[in-house]
DNA sequence: TAACCTACCAAACACTTGTTAGGGAAGGAC
DNA sequence: GTCCTTCCCTAACAAGTGTTTGGTAGGTTA
């Protein structure tokens, strides 16, 4: 009564380039990952759309076109699919964020490159970014996702001392509180996930552009001389 | 903690025979309100930190040291207490804006009072405030809540009117996108909500001041001689 | 004293939740 | 043809969900 006519896809490939081992009904982790990433993709939009808890599988199967069981084919659990998003999502974006550290410029133009790159993130992982958002904070207590804690002093640590090198250097103001300045910036940044839609009127670097503009020199109107 | 599963599969059928009778008196409504206010006080700390949906009427009643049946003398449902949550933190926060609004300052004396207010109100509702933040995205949705949507369009008016009668007078820069602007100066000051704390070492008004500072001027140095 | 009200408990109810077995259609490999 | 693998469906399960009903201890009032 409450399902839909399940939608026939045209099927793909069927890769199959590393003859399984005899053990039996376990293809979730090396099976062909294109399917696989499909559903991720699908269930990362329901989750970043309803909230991780009220988004139930039913609900993930419906938008891909299947019934609630046949989701246990490729995945282990509801929360194994949540943490690949949360995982694949974290890889990625330290992949950029270790491009820009390992660069070592001034912290000025290091601030800068984390902040383009976060909104480029943004731009390429808006659901995986939302959900990161509204629910890593109740995730990190469970040991499964203890990655994101990890991954969180990692973050802090690279901003922080971004900006202690900056005020080191006297580019950035010494006045401030220094953690204060980092939860502001760290903020402004990620909320944006919450309303930013690809495709919009402003590219993600233009976006990076006035967010630095406002975030460096105030919103307000200098005085001139 | 008594944790009983009283959990049956098996059908029973009681003697079930409960004609018309007198409708009992529904004090929910009109009841002493101390209990009840203390009540949603319990029930706002828990939807804030687990979340909404993942929050069991078990679980608040645990925290209120009662059992979950015993909510329903003081409430309708889990709903109406989100919804009581919600509306009494709106109607004390519109009370400080439209004080603030109605004194009809300068753009840029407006703005710091609405920044203001808004960490005096993070301090105050710290919990409905958090639970605003994650929930009304989806309760927007549903006709219950519509009054989230009106306050939220008050809300962009008031904040879009007053930067733009800052560029109006040369007082906040002009080359930026106001929507874009407003969206970061909201989204910069409420999402302090999620890690403030009350009690900790920087009042409502010296995190205020701070902010403001970021804001309006920039986190970099300027060139003065 | 009895009647009544307040604020809770105990136990269930109907429904939803994530998850699991078993089965089967399609298609390539042999 | 037969075998095997892939991918999904049908149909259930047990635990958990919000909620309702009836009951009751203790205080207040008549």
């Amino acid at each position: 009564m409450p399902t839909k006519k399940p939608t026939q896809r045209p099927n793909q490939q069927p890769a199959r380039e590393s003859p399984q081992q005899p053990t039996r009904k376990k293809p979730q982790v090396t099976a062909a990952p294109a399917r696989r990433r499909e559903l991720l993709d699908t269930a990362a939009e329901v989750f970043a759309e309803q909230g991780y808890n009220a988004t139930t599988v039913r609900k993930i199967a419906d938008h891909a076109g299947m019934l609630a069981g046949s989701l246990y084919y490729h995945f282990d659990s509801k929360e194994s699919m949540l943490e690949e998003i949360l995982r694949s999502f974290l890889d990625e974006l330290w992949g950029g964020y270790d491009t820009v550290l390992e660069a070592e410029s001034g912290p000025r133009e290091t601030l800068e490159a984390l902040v383009t790159e976060s909104f480029r993130e943004i731009d390429r992982h808006r659901a995986a970014v939302a959900i990161y958002q509204k629910e890593s904070k109740q995730l990190v207590a469970q040991e499964r996702f203890a990655f994101l804690a990890e991954s969180q002093r990692k973050f802090e640590k690279a901003w922080l001392s971004t900006l202690e090198r900056g005020v080191a250097a006297q580019v950035f103001r010494a006045d401030l509180d220094v953690r204060l300045t980092y939860r502001f910036v760290r903020d402004t940044v990620w909320v944006a996930a919450s309303w930013y839609r690809p495709g919009g009127q402003h590219s993600p670097e233009e976006i990076a552009r006035q967010y630095l503009s406002m975030v460096l020199d105030g919103i307000a109107v200098r005085e001139q001389p």
